[in-house]
Formats: C-alpha cells, structure tokens, sequence
DNA sequence: TACAAACTGTCAATTCTTTTACAATTGCGG
DNA sequence: CCGCAATTGTAAAAGAATTGACAGTTTGTA
C-alpha cells in the first residue's frame, strides 16, 4: 500500500505533483519520510516553527485556527494527495494554523533542507509559485464570498467547493461531502443551526440529501444556481 | 519625479522591491512603462487578460470585485510602492479583480515578457514566490477574522492593518487612515451605517478622531486590545 | 462664493443570526 | 447488542445587522 512504488503513482493523482519531472518527484519521496497519525492527532500547530512540506497520503486533516474565546474556524479539509505546509519554508515563520488528522491519517514529510535544495531548482520554483498562486485565487474566492454573499450563497458555494476538492463519490457519481455539519459550519463562519435550517430547505428542492456526516449532492446545477443568489 | 534614478530610490523603499539585487531593479524600471490614471479610471477589470505587473508610484489604487447583485467588495486599498497583478502573470489566468485609481495616480508597467524572463533567474522566482507568501499570509488574516471574530473586532483590526500598509501619517505621528468610511465599510463586509455606529463608539472612548474620508488612530495600543475582543 | 456632489450621523422598521434548550437519531466500542 | 458519545432537528427568545430615509457637513469647482 505504501511501498515506494505505489505511492509514487497515488501521489501523482494531484495534479501538481503529477506535472513535475520524474526525477523531482523520486527524488521528493526518497528523501522524504512517513508519518501516521491517530484521528485527533496533531501535526502542527498555529505557531510553530516550519518542519516541512507535508503531502496527505491517507484519511483527512483539517486546517483551522482558534480564537481566543475558543471558537475554532476551520479554513480546509485537505484530501488525499494534496500538497501543504510550503508557507512556512517560504518565509522562514511560524506555521499558521493547526493541523488534525480527522480520521487516521498518514502523510508524507519532506524536511526543509530538501526542500530547500529543491527550490535552487527554477522549475522546481516555478512550481511553488504556481501552487501559491491557485491557494491565492482560492483564499480570493473565500474573501469575496465571506464579504458580498449571503449565508444561503455561501453555504452553496462551499458545498460546491468541497465536491471539487473532494474525491469521494457516490455509487451513482454523484459527489458525496463527508463533513460533520459543525465543521461545515465552522467553515462558512456560522452558527449549526442556521446551517441545519439552510440545508433542510435545500434537501426540500431536493438538490441535497442528507446523511449521518455527510451531505450529497443531488444536482450541481441547481446547487450553483442556488450560489448565484 | 519620476526621473529613473528618482523612481528607482523611491520604489527601493518598499522591502520586497528593495531587497531584490540592483541588477535586476535598474533591469526591471528600464523595461517598464509609465502610465497615468485619471481618478475613478480603471487599469484593469476582473477577467482581463494578464498584462504585466504593475507597481503603483503615485496616488491610490483599490482592488474590488463587484456582485452579481452590484454590490461591491474592496479588497485592499493599495498604497504607494506596492507591487501587484503577479498572480495573473503566474498562472495565465484572467485577473480576479477591478482597479481602480482613487486619486490621480501613476504606475509603472513591466510587460508580461519581460516578467518571464525575469521568473526564468532563480533568484527572482525565490522572491516572486516570497511575495506570495507574505499574501497569504494577509488573506488568511482576513479570512480568520471574517470567519471568527465580532463586527467590533474585525473594524478594529481592519483599521489596524489599513494603518500599518498604510504610511500617511500626522504631523503628531499618529497614524492615519484616509478612507471613506463607505469604503471601509465595503472592506470589512458590512453596511456603513453599522461602522459608522462602531466608530463614533470608539471616538467616545478616544481611541480615534473622525475627519472627512479620514479616520485618525489616536491609541493604537487600546485599538489592538479592542480588536482582541 | 455659491452650488452640487460626496460624505457622515442617526433613527426606526425589518430581516437575519445567534443563543439556549431539548429531543431524536446514528455509529462505534466493549 | 447495548449504551455512550457524537451528530442532527427544531423552536422560541434575544441580539445584531441591514435597509431605507433624511438631515447635516465637507469639498471642490464652476
């Protein structure tokens, strides 16, 4: 499951990774290193000082922040095979949010002599900067749909977002988002109630249904009609 | 003004520009063009092609994107010395937001060749992929805020940021915010009339003085413990 | 200098969200 | 397979923000 070979091939899933040269990607995971983690566990935390880049191989890790009154809010679930954690190597600072295995996780580290070595590279820095600039154009979105949207927009939306990111589907293709409702919530930045209410009236135009974790998506179209306003 | 050795000096003052080797500043300004704004004149639209980038060396920008339902979102108010419009350069895509000179403005124009060439030196991608760092860095500052923190606080932190980016200040040294407080409004994601109630709050408690498009920071120390919550 | 346009202050009515509280359901570990 | 912990559904009361409306103020400019 995990052997050298295989985790080549998974890892090259992400689009990412994928496009870069043979010899970048071996070299990457023969100097990296894996790490399990319980569901619960923390990689990282708000504040620490860089240990490397990170690629999430197995389960799900969420990245959030705490405020000081205690209420979390939760940027991303990251999936399988994506990329993470270059902030900090960029610009030598603390790392900027936590990092929690959701369900029992393994990622890969590559420690930041590595990477370091690799960004002496121009394609290799190139690379990153491409990575940095599709986090950008994310965050735009999450900005802009936090400022000018309503509630019913943005829970549209980050619905939308979530099947992207995600993977999973459902026997019949359709996508599947395996989130508690709380964390939903906490990603949008608003109470679970509201969001209760919201996804029960979309659930009544059956363009979501709902589970026990997890909301499917019965129809994207509609769903994005609905986050235009 | 804007004589080369001028504009050199002058655009030297900000850090990211001004750490960049001599070299490839004298190479940057000599390939660049200058372009004039008239106020409320746009440099370009969200959905525009890329067309180089940009450093703004006279007067105010403003980064916005408007909603289907004509509303608007101000991203950043740019001041003078920043550079910006990478993000497009980097992944050819189209330019996710509005300029749009507030004053009578001035920027400079390095055509999107000649930034290839640039990107192609490692040194310059190193620092191109810094600048996208420290963005992130911001843009997850004003999600985490938009996300978990009270109107009060994130007007108090807003004020905060805009007073840092932002280098006028009065002959007392005290920091000074010059915007509209509608546009403030449109910063933070809430009406004007609910800031400008907040705001006259905080003139009670002499923490600010209010002007015309301009609010003055009177305690920066009392500011930072109210955006703390 | 007088006028128009842009900006600010304030209020009441309305809409939307959160909070608090509790019942019902689901899933997993022992 | 039973029970506990996590999750979801719902409702009423309280709290906040938006909307719409209008008066007062400042600025620049004709």
């Amino acid at each position: 499951m995990t052997s050298p070979l295989n985790l080549l091939s998974q890892l090259s899933l992400n689009p990412w990774f994928g496009a870069l040269p043979l010899r970048d990607r071996k070299r990457m995971l023969s100097a990296a290193d894996l790490r399990s983690l319980r569901p619960g566990e923390m990689l990282f935390r708000q504040g620490d000082a860089p240990g490397g880049l990170y690629a999430l191989v197995q389960g799900k890790l969420k990245m959030s922040t705490l405020s000081e009154d205690g209420k979390e809010a939760i940027l991303v679930v990251l999936e399988t095979g994506t990329w993470f954690g270059e902030i900090s190597l960029i610009d030598h600072q603390p790392r900027t949010h936590d990092a929690t295995a959701l369900a029992a996780a393994v990622v890969l580290v590559l420690p930041q002599p590595i990477f370091n070595q690799l960004m002496q590279r121009n394609g290799f820095a190139l690379a990153i900067a491409a990575m940095l600039a599709a986090r950008i154009r994310l965050l735009y979105g999450i900005v802009e749909d936090a400022t000018l949207r309503s509630t019913r927009a943005r829970i549209a939306r980050r619905l939308l977002l979530l099947a992207h990111g995600d993977a999973s589907m459902t026997p019949s293709g359709r996508p599947k988002v395996q989130v508690s409702q709380e964390a939903l919530a906490m990603m949008i930045g608003i109470s679970r109630q509201t969001l209760s209410k919201e996804l029960k009236l979309l659930v009544q135009k059956s363009i979501l249904s709902l589970g026990y974790r997890c909301i499917e998506i019965l129809s994207e179209t509609k769903l994005t009609r609905y986050g235009d306003e």
